[in-house]
RNA sequence: GGCCUCGUCGCCAAGUGGUAAGGCAACGGUUUGCAAAACCGUCAUACGGCGGUUCGAAUCCGCCCGAGGCCUCCA
């Protein structure tokens, strides 16, 4: 089996272009940390954080960096607003990112370098687009010139001549084309210290694109086999990079670009721009963060996604079913499911199929929707054999090897990282619910049904659910 | 105006030439003292519309309708 991956620059899928057992080195661009992290900034990172599961799990060493743009014109004004200063600022967003990414397990990340920390490599790149006459300094500024670079607009398909045709690029009588952009900003007067640099063509700070640039190249090499990143980045933002690095470097920039589709709610995209983000802080209040990932993997990467609450609720519903399966599979087997381990196991012939399926899925350009399909599938084949065989404990090897597959196969896609905890462990409780039940089942051992139904349903209306199983033992869980 | 996506069951969604996965919801059944859970079954002759190519199309081509992204900061 051999994987295939849509390249943006192709507009077609295509076979990967490495062998199992070689070095992948994957960019992926991240945010800038002037706000929160909103769920629309989960999406690639969750993606990709699949795509590297699953490129390790075929053999491959993956190298995986996703930068941070920590000086901005969005730093600097809402610096200013909030009385702070744009390193302390960028700071505080930065965990805040790094904390959401921990929250919707994505672990694959190897290194975030900052922007600040790059300026050096981006002056010096920029003197070497100034050197072979790709770019010309102009009034503090420095702006990469399109009309030098033959095959500007590759990667989107745009033609340099309608970009000026578009007439909505920022005017500036600096500029030689109305499509060059900037590779270096002179500093304006009143800017804080601390976004300040000296450079060859005075004081001020890099421009937006050469910051990836500098970073891809210093981190993982000139040519990177995957570069990521959201669609909205396609232009200008990975048409500029790419036409800089090529430009400076005279090799391939990224083999394979791979963009996820963008996170919409109420029929349009959500951005900070639109103004119509959800705070992870805030949804992971009333949302499991299971619940969140398996919504963002639900899709194929490249289609977008409606939010919404009601949506998530559903999401959250259907996962019910896999979590009443791991308590099931922990009383019959007295282990934990997230202990298993998730190395690769044989699969037993009754869900081999599945296993195959559910592999070819994320061969066929990371189908995270189709695998999750043969997830529920192999569900329904655990809880099948279990009924059939009337499975209470000391489940069969067979048995244990398929959930075996199940632990296998989600956490390729960095499912079901943490038990649920679905009832209070607190001992009070634990110990009321104890002393509710065993009345309640004497009152069932005195055919007092009555009584034992008026205690369910009590239990009922405070959310709490009775599952009376054979052998007159009752379980009970929260929702 | 230019470039690019997408339109599959009530809702979500996989499927890129060979006769429509899966989930949610709904309805029947098995099980249960009754429930809950689980399992079984029913639920798109049909893939926005109209043409075309083909032995054969949701899948390819053309046109039309509808939704969205990019062309300015954006994951």
């Amino acid at each position: 089996m051999a994987i295939k991956v849509y390249n943006t620059l192709t507009r077609e899928k295509q076979a990967f272009h490495k062998q199992p057992g070689e070095r992948v080195t994957m960019y992926v661009c991240g945010p800038t940390v002037y706000k929160p992290s909103h769920i629309g900034h989960m999406v690639g990172p969750v993606i990709f954080d699949t795509v590297k599961r699953f490129l390790t799990y075929r053999g491959y060493t993956v190298d995986w960096v996703v930068n941070i743009t920590d000086v901005d014109d969005k730093l600097i004004k809402r610096a200013a607003e909030l009385g702070t200063t744009v390193p302390a600022l960028a700071a505080q967003m930065t965990r805040d990112y790094e904390d959401c990414l921990r929250k919707l397990n994505v672990t694959g990340i190897n290194q975030m370098p900052k922007a600040t920390e790059h300026i050096a490599g981006m002056i010096a790149m920029i003197g070497q687009l100034i050197g072979k006459g790709y770019a010309y300094p102009a009034g503090g500024d420095v702006y990469f010139d399109v009309s030098k670079d033959a095959d500007y607009g590759k990667l989107c398909n745009r033609d340099p001549e309608q970009l000026e045709a578009g007439a909505r690029i920022e005017v500036s009588d600096r500029k030689k084309n109305p499509g060059d952009f900037a590779l270096w900003k002179g500093a304006k007067p009143g800017e804080p210290k601390d976004v300040v640099w000296e450079s060859p063509w005075g004081p001020g700070r890099p421009g937006w694109h050469i910051e990836c640039s500098v970073m891809s190249a210093a981190a993982l090499g000139k040519t990177i086999d995957i570069h990521g990143g959201g669609l909205d980045l396609q232009f200008p933002h990975h048409e500029n990079e790419l036409a800089q690095s090529e430009s400076a470097n005279d090799q391939e920039f990224a083999r394979v670009w791979m963009h996820n589709g963008l996170l919409r709610m109420g029929g349009g995209k959500m951005a900070g721009s639109v103004g119509n983000v959800v705070n992870i802080a805030d949804l992971l209040q009333k949302h499991n963060p299971e619940t969140v990932r398996f919504l963002l993997l639900g899709t194929h990467y490249r289609s977008p996604i409606e939010y919404s609450d009601d949506r998530l609720a559903e999401v959250g519903r259907s996962l019910q079913s896999f979590y009443r399966f791991f308590e099931r599979f922990e009383r019959m087997s007295g282990q934990s499911f997230h202990a298993l381990p998730t190395a690769p196991v044989t699969a037993p012939a009754f869900v081999a199929g599945l296993k195959d399926k559910f592999l070819e899925c994320l061969d066929d350009d990371f189908n995270t929707g189709g695998a999750v399909g043969v997830l529920f599938e192999l569900l329904t084949a655990l809880n099948k054999y279990a009924d059939e065989r009337k499975l209470e404990k000391d489940p069969p090897a067979e048995f244990l090897a398929a959930v075996g597959v199940m632990r296998e196969l989600s956490n390729l896609l960095g499912l079901f990282w943490a038990p649920v905890a679905a009832r209070a462990d607190d001992a009070l409780v634990g110990g009321l619910m104890k002393l509710i039940i065993d009345l309640r089942a004497e009152a069932r051992a005195s055919k007092n049904f009555a009584t034992a139904d008026t205690i369910r349903k009590r239990l009922t209306e405070l959310k709490v659910t009775l599952e009376d199983r054979p052998g007159g033992t009752t379980d009970w869980r929260v929702g």
